[in-house]
DNA sequence: CTGTTAGCGCTTTCAA
DNA sequence: TTGAAAGCGCTAACAG
């Protein structure tokens, strides 16, 4: 591939100078500088950038850190993120850690290594090893969906305990009194707080409640949510609304219900959180706590970019709000009590 | 960050004599080597990858331009080829050029310019313009899920013909004489190849069909196969099945089934092309005809491998079967003509 | 306005 | 087995 060397000895100029029309810095003559873009053309020229990195101290590349890609919610959360940054110059570096705390390290080393401008994370929330290296090699970076308080960054995220609270109180308002709850993680702060406001709003309106809790953390919560259903349904009284702390284990909820010959909403109301897109292409379309999943993505890249190349601004903590969309798998319970 | 140049001074040896150990390259005393790797721990020690490319004039950076990360096939093949490549030391550079030839272009000289080493691509299929920067740039790439001969590339698809006969011979055998044909794009070959497949099935048993082609491309695919399907199911005599060319849309068809009142699959059987992971978690389940999603990803990665660093190494042209998943969508129809 | 030059951090001959 | 030194492609002083 030509080289800036290459591009000077075709335009008869020297390196500095085509160095100045490439980036527009300094003042070049009309003249030289139509010669070296016509070199640059014939020769198709593109810079090298990890040269440039090299001598710029700066990379333009961006550590994107997720459990998986593959899920829905991240998904959209990558893509939102990538549109937003690639406008803004810069490239991501895709990261699935799979909520593994030795993967997590690895690509930590990985991006630290690659000397990222900055990264985005969504870590497990239970091993911080990884954080020490971003710090050592003083690259920003903001948390987002977690809260971690040892860790010095910014953070974007969602109000989970007012969510918690938006989604119990749907029910509550709906008249259901017996309502079943499914947490997918124990560890996971935002999966706390969602519990938490849930049990409150069931708590203050005298709602019975049964909470669901996983004893070994897993990444598959559509088959979570489909264990932890028909566990709860076997109670007698069984309730008459399920509140799954997720999405995709909502989705196992439904599964669940019709494998039990349940109709919903009919016969079983069931209410997720996230609001990935994929709850409106249900039959019937899933109710939930939806996040603003592409806000949170392009709020936490320009609150990284904020930071990145400054020397020490301030950490910002931004907290969306949910939204409660009422869909189809909701309703009133069949009998009153 | 520390240096090799920092460690050389703390551990009392030469650059070099720290190269060799970092890279496990020459011999080093035991003695010296135990030095090196302290200097290294104490001083967190973290290659700069830039350098490094700069000098071995490889990133070991892969790029991987898709249309749309959000999407549930890509998502799940980024996924995979992310895995596959992590495994390999390979680190990758996802690109979403939404089907916008104009972004495939800028895409395309931005991975140019990070020196990827290889690369693998889904293009829209219309404009070939980005390709000529990855052949002048010596990047081999592998093309997936597109069949474009103009380039000279290795590629990683389906066979998608097969896989069009495939699901129509389904509806055939079920009993269906009257059927609703969704393309969702016509310039898309390997839509087209499904769409003749399915076509030849029909026809060589004597089923009407009817097929929808949309006047302009769009991503949009779950509207289309929304509107499509009203569109179908307005004629008289209303076909008794559809099948769609991607699982997407045949969820809008499911969704435009409902909204006429339809209840699939005994009024109306449904079955959708891809297999991606959300049509099991549909109610009724989606019958599809299933593409090996992650098989593609990890045939791309290994075969895009195989050409990085060789020279020349021969074109590889891989093609894996279809496998038709039957679910709760498809049913025979419920009256027979 | 233009050119010369000194590195950025690393690998890799080539000598010792 | 070890070290000195050149140079990957580029940018940014510094001179002129």
């Amino acid at each position: 591939m030509a080289t800036i060397k290459d591009i000077a000895q075709l335009a008869g100029v020297s390196l500095a100078t085509v160095s100045r029309v490439i980036n527009q810095t300094g003042n070049v003559s009309p003249a030289l500088r139509e010669q070296v873009l016509a070199a640059m053309e014939t020769l198709n020229y593109q810079p090298n950038a990890p040269a440039r990195s090299l001598r710029r101290r700066e990379t333009r590349l961006i550590g994107l850190l997720i459990p998986q890609l593959n899920h829905p919610f991240f998904g959209t959360l990558a893509y939102a993120i990538e549109r937003f940054l690639f406008a803004e110059g810069f490239r991501i570096l895709v990261c699935s850690a799979e909520e593994d705390a030795d993967r997590e390290v690895e690509y930590t080393q990985l991006l630290t290594r690659q000397r990222v401008d900055g990264a985005i994370v969504a870590p497990t929330g239970l091993a911080l090893d990884w954080a020490k290296y971003f710090v050592h090699a003083n690259i920003p970076i903001v948390l987002i969906d977690r809260n971690l308080p040892d860790i010095a960054a910014s953070r974007v995220m969602v109000d989970n305990w007012q969510g918690g609270y938006q989604g119990a109180m749907h029910l509550v308002e709906l008249g259901h009194r017996r309502v079943g709850l499914i947490s997918v993680s124990r560890h996971s702060q935002a999966i706390r707080e969602r519990l938490q406001g849930a049990m409150q709003a069931l708590h203050e309106h005298n709602v019975a409640y049964e909470v669901y809790e996983p004893s070994v953390e897993t990444l598959q919560q559509y088959d979570l949510g489909f264990q932890a259903a028909l566990k709860l349904l076997s109670q007698q009284p069984r309730p008459s609304a399920i509140f799954a702390l997720t999405d995709v284990a909502a989705i196992g909820v439904m599964h669940a219900a019709v494998s039990q010959g349940l109709a919903v909403p009919s016969q079983l109301s069931v209410i997720g959180f996230d609001g990935i897109e994929l709850g409106a292409y249900l039959i019937p379309a899933l109710t939930t706590v939806a996040q603003p999943i592409e806000q949170l993505g392009y709020k936490a890249a320009e609150v990284l970019l904020r930071r990145v190349g400054r020397v020490q601004a301030e950490h910002e903590h931004i907290v969306l709000p949910t939204q409660l969309i009422v869909r189809a798998s909701t309703s009133m319970p069949l009998l009153a009590e």
